[in-house]
DNA sequence: TACCCGTGGGT
DNA sequence: TACCCAAGGGT
């Protein structure tokens, strides 16, 4: 048995013992009596993974597959729905994706997801990671995944010195080669649950591991300082206002945003703009300033004051949201904050429903 | 290529 | 507390 091969058979033999259990997931046993995942879910859970943590996902894995059983369930949805349902998730275009290509798989393919890499590929959403995991995963193709956790594992198991993102070509060769032509899909979830529970990036569990004997930064004695990374850029701080109006009869005012771009596609309360464009507010009104709510972007960290007021001149901009249909939790995060931040100062505000 | 794009939990 | 970072993709 050559090096490579007996490394991918003692991972496979640690997955077996060692898997963790996921609401898509076949677990080795079943999968062996010839249980197969659907490529629907499994699409579902990738696309949902997408930095994004495991424990984060459960949730809206369920609703979501409870609501749209199927991808041409989902394809009929209404936009509005699913970007609602997805309120909280993070990285919107992830969920206006989704649906456009649910809308694909139903209509161009007649609602079966491609079995290839190249085809699944070719998907909206669907970049290089999520075509490799849904052809490995639901397909069994000897696809080689590299996310996070491979990019971690196979720069701590062959010591590469070259830093992200510029290692990323050697990871792969080197994550290919290691991929067996048997259980390839098994094999792509087991090198992933490695580098969740044991290759982990502050305290591995190395006396754990099944590669432990095999792992070249370790023997060096410095595993967890790979991979090596380019120093990070510090987050800028900017500033903005966000209205929230109450009409006399209760309603909220809230505004559809554009459909790219930050938040995009999401439903908020109207705000002045933060990128350096200033919008003025939706109408006019004596306002009340009930403070100041933080929130950290991805790049960026945003100081948002909270103005208020009750209202019934018409807007400039957004549209009223009667009080029986106005649910926070169809927010973003930043902007249930903000209604947080009005529900303590108010308490007539906080009789809507959560 | 480099930047844009959320959020919550761990340390 | 202030970071880090998680089953990345689009442009």
């Amino acid at each position: 048995m050559s090096e490579l091969s007996d490394l991918s058979a003692r991972l496979l033999a640690w997955y077996d013992r060692h898997h963790r259990s996921m609401p898509w997931r076949v677990a080795p046993p079943d999968r062996a009596l010839g249980e197969r995942p659907d490529p629907y879910r499994v699409w579902m859970s990738e696309v949902m993974l997408q930095q994004t943590t495991v424990a984060a996902v459960r949730d809206y894995f369920r609703r979501f597959t409870d609501r749209w059983p199927r991808v041409t369930d989902l394809a009929a949805a209404e936009d509005a729905d699913v970007m609602a349902e997805w309120a909280g998730l993070g990285y919107y275009a992830r969920a206006r994706n989704l649906l456009k290509c649910a809308r694909v798989v139903a209509e161009a393919h007649d609602g079966r997801f491609p079995d290839s890499e190249e085809g699944l590929r070719a998907l909206p959403g669907v970049g290089p990671y999520t075509a490799a995991a849904v052809a490995a995963i639901a397909f069994d193709r000897p696809a080689t995944v590299v996310d996070g956790n491979v990019e971690r594992v196979i720069t701590r198991l062959r010591r590469i010195e070259t830093p992200l993102p510029a290692a990323k070509p050697e990871i792969g060769r080197r994550a290919a080669e290691l991929t067996p032509a048997d259980r390839p899909g098994d094999y792509a979830q087991a090198i992933m649950d490695l580098g969740a529970t044991i290759c982990t990036p502050r305290n591995p569990a190395c006396a754990l591991c099944p590669w432990s004997e095999d792992c070249a930064a370790r023997a060096a004695g410095d595993a967890t300082s790979f991979p090596r990374k380019a120093p990070k850029q510090a987050k800028p701080v900017r500033q903005g206002t966000v209205w929230i109006v109450r009409r006399s009869d209760g309603a909220i005012l809230l505004e559809d945003r554009p459909a790219s771009g930050l938040l995009g596609g999401m439903l908020g309360f109207p705000t002045s703009g933060w990128d350096g464009s200033a919008l003025p507010a939706p109408l006019p009104a004596d306002w009340e300033s009930l403070g100041e709510v933080q929130h950290t972007f991805t790049h960026f960290q945003l100081q948002l004051t909270v103005l208020w007021a009750e209202s019934d001149a018409p807007p400039d901009r957004g549209r009223y949201i009667p009080a029986a249909d106005f649910a926070p939790g169809a927010l973003p995060t930043v902007m249930r904050k903000a209604w947080s931040q009005a529900a303590a100062t108010l308490r007539p505000v906080s009789s809507a429903k959560p």
